[in-house]
DNA sequence: CCTGCCCCATA
DNA sequence: GTATGGGGCAGGA
């Protein structure tokens, strides 16, 4: 039972037959708070659910050790913390665990009592100060181990890890798991020798250790296996094949080098309690259960009285003196309280919350408390259910109605929204409760013959929907969904419009624009320290890849029931960030209920005239063929005029032309600047070069592209939006890029002139005019530009007037040129080499331009300087509504990079604005045109324009409603301090209504 | 077949 | 000088 007193004094080393347990504390305090059911004293209400949970797990060690078996206690034994938060880690790096939120109120009060339980069941209690808990623990096992003893850490801790070895084991307690060196190789992909190297290359978000950007623990594991380690890898990052890779290993490998400084833990501590003063003792019985009774912690008094033979009736309640907590002096506040704790979401429960859910917790605490918690719980795959029956079917929509939210996702037979048919979907109601209903898997085994049949036992479709809809409609159930737009519009083509929903990707997107991607893959592992299931691994890929309803249905659940679980959870940690970081408006108003519009917008799709694109296609294929004969006769041979590569041999080695710039890679760039030069010098060749490429790319990208997206039921062609992929705000286009349609040129217009119309309507273009010079003049408050812009001026013009002082009547059109030039410069965080570039000036002309414009406008400077501090303080920068753009590469010692993402952060403001008030215009468009009784569908938004296709004769109806909702788009949130304009214009096709 | 590079279309 | 997506080429699988 309770062991004697077993070594006496001098209790130096320790011996083979010692076993050291080493209880991790600080850690142990957190994860019980978070793991364990909240429970507070009956008397008062003080919180003390970590230090019961601390209690049980320390007597229970004491006396039993490990196992039940005999003779397993261990004979020394010491619980460590941290001392204070600044250790000497911070000396090396001053952001280590610097993000660290405070902690959550109900938890303050007990790390004085858990410090006081480990003194009352007579076991040593250690901290030193500048050093962290896990350097005393490293140091300590250190010692025992060398000496030959058995050592076990008590701790869930992965930077532990690093310790394991032969005669060191580690235990998390909370999760009944015992990591050894094959846990270690499972977690970090390498053993416990190695472990450091990967952390210091993945590095880690929430003890902020940076590592190198772009590598997680899986590709620094490949890496470390290949090059050994850290300093082996440094020395040969040049061999890295992947650019970005290898880029950032070179630039960050000083900052990799101070990650694993960060995350080695020192085992060389100067301790002031000698290991072998670690030795257990008896437990004085009288003082545990004082102690015990102070807490009311019934059951355990009565244990451990039991086991020391002390008299429960006969000791008093020890007279605990608590930092951190003040006793209420009402009934009423203590009922509060307590129910307040009991509806604390724990790690386990699915309590819906639309937060805060936590009386005494702040926001803050609460996102940081679900943030760990995320990582804590491990997924497994083997608990999903493959639902097959209605009844299982109807039990789970039962549970969602039940719960309140639920998490939801589609597998279907493409990537493409609206060519996708519905295979299955997939439902998560709490973490690692999640299922699949397969819907129309058919017979992998199909060849010729059979096959292609649907799968035996599956619910029919028409049947899981009729129980699916009212729940997907249910305004009381939360749909949480991660690219809900994709979900959203597969099943609205099944007669489904889901209502309400959240977006985890959305959420990610409005928190973290500019840390890295928002796709589930990414986040999993950036937030649960989880690899979903690859899509490769269940499809496969490339021309073995088949369609989601061929994969067997079994591999099926594990895949789709995995991503409904994991979005639930992405949930949990993202959505109580959106409070604790004030980003809950911009995400209601900028980024939710874009959702529905633009999935609208993409289901309409806009006409394209096939004929014509055909025609085209061969009038360039013509021009091409034309052209490319001159061109090899002026080159004297035949050559791919298409390869880079090839035309710079022509060009700059055989007919001996002066090669201006170069490439990255160090190639003789053929860029249209660089050809238009040469044309200018009165070469003949490259001009043709230069047409024979526009001929080209009008070929390739447009007029042979285009047709193949023309949608085989409605005939329209559908472009996808994306919400998430830019760091500004703006949407982006793809599959086809819809918002790169040419309008420049003559022969480009052409492609523009095929988007149109059907019969009996017209489209229309509205554009803001000049909305980022706009936003500008606003948020850098520029006089003359305000001005300008109220009187109506031409902007650009006026520039000129200002910078050079001559009037705008009868203006040289070059001196407005170089003006507009500088405009657009100033919008893009100008560099006098980019204002050279453009204009053909020299540096040093460009620069004085600069200077001249900022003296007479010096407010855009001081703008600039402040948006330049704003980022390196904060890493990030804001919209005038409130979006986020991050940079947290900023304060990279690299100059030209540094100055590259200043210049991105300067013009992140200006063009982040103008897209939240398109964004806005977008929101309210729908219902604006039904309120006028409208039947104007809005088709396309190209950054600054939208276009709608309308019934003739509602044109002249239409023009003043998208003009009013556009030009009000900020109000009443915000009035700028310079008036929108709106050009709007209808006609039968786009080139006309541009 | 995949990836990086170059070039180029738009705002 | 900002923000994107995409086609063709070339090299390494």
């Amino acid at each position: 039972m309770i062991r004697a007193m077993s070594k006496t004094s001098p209790a130096s080393a320790l011996t083979a037959d010692d076993h050291l347990i080493l209880v991790d504390g600080s850690t142990f305090i957190f994860r019980a708070y978070h793991a364990l059911p909240p429970l507070t004293r009956k008397s008062d209400g003080l919180p003390v659910g970590a230090v019961a949970g601390f209690c049980n797990m320390l007597w229970k060690l004491l006396t039993e050790g490990l196992t039940p078996e005999e003779g397993d206690e261990p004979t020394h034994f010491a619980v460590i913390f941290d001392h204070s938060a600044k250790t000497f880690r911070n000396d090396i790096y001053p952001a280590y665990k610097a993000q660290r939120p405070e902690p959550p109120e109900d938890l303050v009060p007990q790390f004085g009592l858990i410090r006081e339980a480990t003194r009352a069941f007579s076991v040593a209690c250690i901290e030193q100060e500048g050093f962290e808990a896990d350097d005393l623990i490293a140091t300590y096992a250190r010692q025992a181990a060398d000496a030959g003893a058995r050592v076990t850490i008590v701790s869930g801790d992965k930077d532990l890890m690093q310790l394991i070895g032969p005669r060191i084991g580690m235990i998390d307690t909370m999760k009944n798991k015992i990591f050894g060196e094959a846990e270690v190789v499972e977690k970090f992909g390498v053993g416990p020798d190695k472990v450091i190297e990967v952390q210091a290359l993945a590095g880690d978000s929430i003890d902020n250790v940076p590592g190198v950007p772009g590598i997680g623990i899986k590709t620094a594991a490949q890496l470390i296996g290949e090059f050994g380690d850290l300093e082996a890898l440094l020395a040969r990052a040049d061999t890295i094949k992947q650019t970005k890779r290898r880029e950032n290993l070179i630039e960050f490998a000083e900052q990799a080098r101070i990650s694993r400084k960060l995350v080695t833990l020192k085992q060389d501590v100067p301790v002031e309690t000698p290991v072998g003063d670690l030795a257990v003792t008896s437990v004085d019985g009288p003082k545990a259960v004082g102690f015990l009774k102070a807490l009311e912690f019934t059951t355990l008094t009565r244990r451990v009285a039991e086991a020391t033979g002390a008299d429960i009736a006969a000791i008093e309640p020890l007279d605990l003196d608590i930092p951190g907590w003040h006793r209420p002096d009402g009934k009423g506040r203590q009922m509060e309280r307590a129910e307040a704790a009991a509806d604390r979401p724990t790690a386990a429960s699915s309590a819906p919350d639309e937060l805060p859910a936590a009386a005494g917790m702040t926001p803050q605490a609460l996102a940081a408390a679900r943030a760990e918690a995320a990582k804590a719980e491990p997924i497994d795959r083997g608990v999903y259910e493959t639902v097959t029956s209605l009844d299982r079917l109807k039990a789970w929509v039962a549970e969602a109605v039940e719960t309140g939210l639920v998490a939801f996702d589609t597998e279907t037979t493409s990537l493409d929204a609206m060519q996708a048919e519905l295979v299955g979907v997939s439902l998560a109601t709490a973490p690692g409760k999640a299922c699949y209903v397969p819907l129309a898997h058919v017979d992998g085994e199909g060849d010729l013959l059979g096959g292609g049949g649907l799968v035996e036992g599956q619910i029919p479709l028409a049947e899981a929907l009729d129980v699916l809809r009212p729940m997907l409609e249910d305004a009381g159930v939360l749909k949480i969904a991660q690219n809900l737009k994709y979900d959203w519009l597969v099943m609205a083509r099944y007669g489904v419009e889901i209502a309400p929903y959240d977006d985890t990707m959305l959420l990610s997107y409005v928190l973290d624009a500019g840390k890295g991607g928002n796709g589930m893959d990414e986040l999993a592992e950036r937030w649960l320290d989880h690899t979903p299931i690859p899509f490769k691994e269940v499809a496969g890929s490339g021309k073995a890849m088949v369609t989601f309803d061929k994969v067997p249905i079994d591999k099926a659940t594990a895949y789709a029931a995995e991503d409904a679980d994991v979005t639930l959870r992405l949930w949990r940690v993202l959505k109580p960030r959106l409070v604790a970081e004030r980003m809950a408006t911009v995400y209601e108003t900028l980024e939710r209920p874009m959702v529905p519009v633009l999935a609208r917008m993409e289901r309409r799709g806009i006409s394209v005239d096939r004929q014509m694109l055909s025609r085209l296609s061969g009038d360039f294929a013509q021009g091409m063929a034309a052209l490319e004969a001159e061109i090899h006769a002026l080159a004297g041979e035949s050559f791919n005029i298409g390869s880079p590569k090839q035309l710079g041999d022509i060009l700059f080695g055989k007919m001996g032309l002066p090669g201006g710039k170069k490439t990255k890679t160090g190639a003789w760039s053929t860029s249209v600047s660089v050809l238009d030069d040469l044309a200018a010098e009165g070469h003949e060749l490259p001009s043709k070069i230069v047409a024979w490429r526009q001929l080209s790319k009008l070929k390739s990208t447009y007029s042979d592209a285009l047709p193949s997206y023309i949608h085989p039921e409605t005939k329209r062609v559908h472009t996808s939006y994306s919400l998430a992929s830019t760091t500004t705000g703006r949407l982006s286009s793809s599959e086809p890029n819809l918002q790169n349609i040419p309008v420049r040129t003559e022969e480009g217009r052409k492609i523009r002139k095929a988007f149109v119309a059907d019969k009996g309507r017209k489209l229309i273009s509205a554009d803001y005019s000049q909305i980022e010079l706009r936003v500008l003049a606003h948020m850098a408050d520029i006089p003359q530009l305000k001005q300008a812009f109220a009187d109506g001026l031409d902007i650009h013009a006026m520039t000129a007037s200002e910078m050079f002082g001559v009037p705008i009547e009868g203006m040289d059109p070059m001196v407005r040129r170089r003006a507009k030039a500088i405009n657009f410069g100033i919008i893009y965080g100008i560099s006098a080499f980019g204002l050279a570039a453009q204009l053909g000036l020299s540096r040093g002309e460009a620069g004085d331009y600069i200077k001249t414009y900022f003296e007479r406008f010096p407010g855009i400077r001081d703008y600039m300087e402040a948006i330049k501090k704003e980022v390196h303080t904060k890493g990030y920068v804001t919209t005038v509504f409130g979006r986020k753009a991050h940079y947290p590469d900023v304060n990279t010692s690299n100059p030209s990079l540094r100055a590259f993402y200043e210049r991105a952060a300067i013009n992140a403001p200006i063009q982040g604005s103008a897209a939240d008030i398109i964004r806005r215009a977008m929101v309210r468009m729908d219902a604006a045109l039904a309120a006028a009784k409208l039947d104007a569908e809005m088709l396309l938004q190209v950054h600054d324009e939208l276009i709608f296709e309308v019934p003739e004769d509602q044109v002249e109806a239409t023009i003043p409603v998208v003009r009013r909702v556009m030009e009000t788009a900020t109000e009443p949130a915000l009035t700028l301090s310079v008036p929108l304009q709106v050009d709007a214009r209808a006609a039968d096709n786009w080139d006309e209504a541009h």
